[in-house]
DNA sequence: ACCTGAACACCGTTCAAGT
DNA sequence: ACCTGAACACCGTTCAAGT
């Protein structure tokens, strides 16, 4: 007979896991408390232990767990923008249910950090601008997943009643987005360059 | 003695209107049926009688308004898609509130078709690729309006407790977000003639 | 320290009923 | 045709209580 107490205790990861889970398998708005609490085995109740402020704080975690990226510091700026816009990209990608909050919430906690961390290393690396540099990148990058995400038919009814959604193909994104995307990263670099 | 029912009868166009209004005042985690009711002077109920589908209508409504862009016809394609991203932006910015909806459902009714009548104008003035040029210059928009959102500092806690939100400043952006804008937009029209 | 149960104010939506 | 009132299932959050 198995334990009525979850094996494994709560956590903040498990909690931001789970509800990554489920914003990105039903979406948003049918992320709730309750819900994530089922997910977890758990009474809604407990999940405000670990996030004191409740569905708000759950909403920053969340914002910031698909926010916060880094890629190691060598070689020029050009190739460590490239490699940011990439794995920022991939981040965003990975998670559209929370594509939203990402979006549109200011920067902070971790994704604060991510995002001095960023503009360090490309100042280090040479680049003059390297704040309005990042604020570029980071535009041009959320543009694009916006774009990509919305074209992938996520967000829609999802067929007729909150069937699950398939995401929009292993590994990456179609062929076409990606070389989209290379390309206009490509030009976006050379603008910069020219500044 | 005032009369009981609203003098002017309630219609989609005010409802819409309503609903723009406390979103972009409150957020949209505030803008509740029986809240667009109280703004409206009628029970939350007669909101259905004008759209059926209820608050995913009403969400799909704000996501077109401030989504369904038309600019004049004339003159080159730069002029053209120049002039439709001015307009874009602005539509977008001003109305912060639903900006998640508008970067993330994809378009549908007055929205599809302003996307439509852009990509044939475009075709018309002559640019080859014109669908990819639409995707593109969707994705700056979006790209530099959330950015530009983000850092206004909306969607903030907005002070202690729910006190309402300036816009960032009147008639237009800060100067220098409008010089990034123009600077990324004419770059990426140069990007576009050298497919 | 960590979780539960009951409670409260509020939410979306339905449906029959009023005018 | 247009709006209301009452009702239902569900939501976020609190708080005292259990272990």
């Amino acid at each position: 007979m198995p334990a009525k107490r979850p094996p494994v205790p709560l956590s903040r990861e498990r909690i931001i896991e789970a509800a990554l889970h489920i914003a990105d398998t039903q979406g948003l708005r049918r992320l709730t408390m309750r819900r994530l609490g089922d997910a977890l085995q758990v009474e809604a109740m407990a999940v405000y232990h670990h996030l004191p402020r409740g569905k708000e704080a759950l909403m920053d975690a969340l914002a910031e767990h698909v926010t916060a990226v880094h890629v190691e510091p060598g070689g020029s700026w050009q190739d460590g923008a490239r490699a940011w816009c990439r794995a920022s990209r991939a981040a965003l990608r990975e998670h559209p249910g929370v594509l939203a909050l990402a979006l549109t919430k200011p920067p902070k906690g971790r994704g604060a950090i991510a995002l001095r961390e960023q503009t360090d290393q490309l100042a280090e690396a040479g680049l003059p601008d390297a704040a309005g540099a990042v604020r570029a990148l980071r535009a041009y990058v959320f543009g694009a997943v916006a774009v990509e995400v919305q074209r992938s038919g996520w967000a829609e009814p999802a067929g007729e009643d909150g069937e699950p959604w398939l995401p929009p193909s292993r590994g990456g994104g179609s062929p076409d987005a990606d070389a989209d995307f290379e390309l206009g990263l490509t030009a976006l670099l050379t603008g910069l360059a020219a500044r």
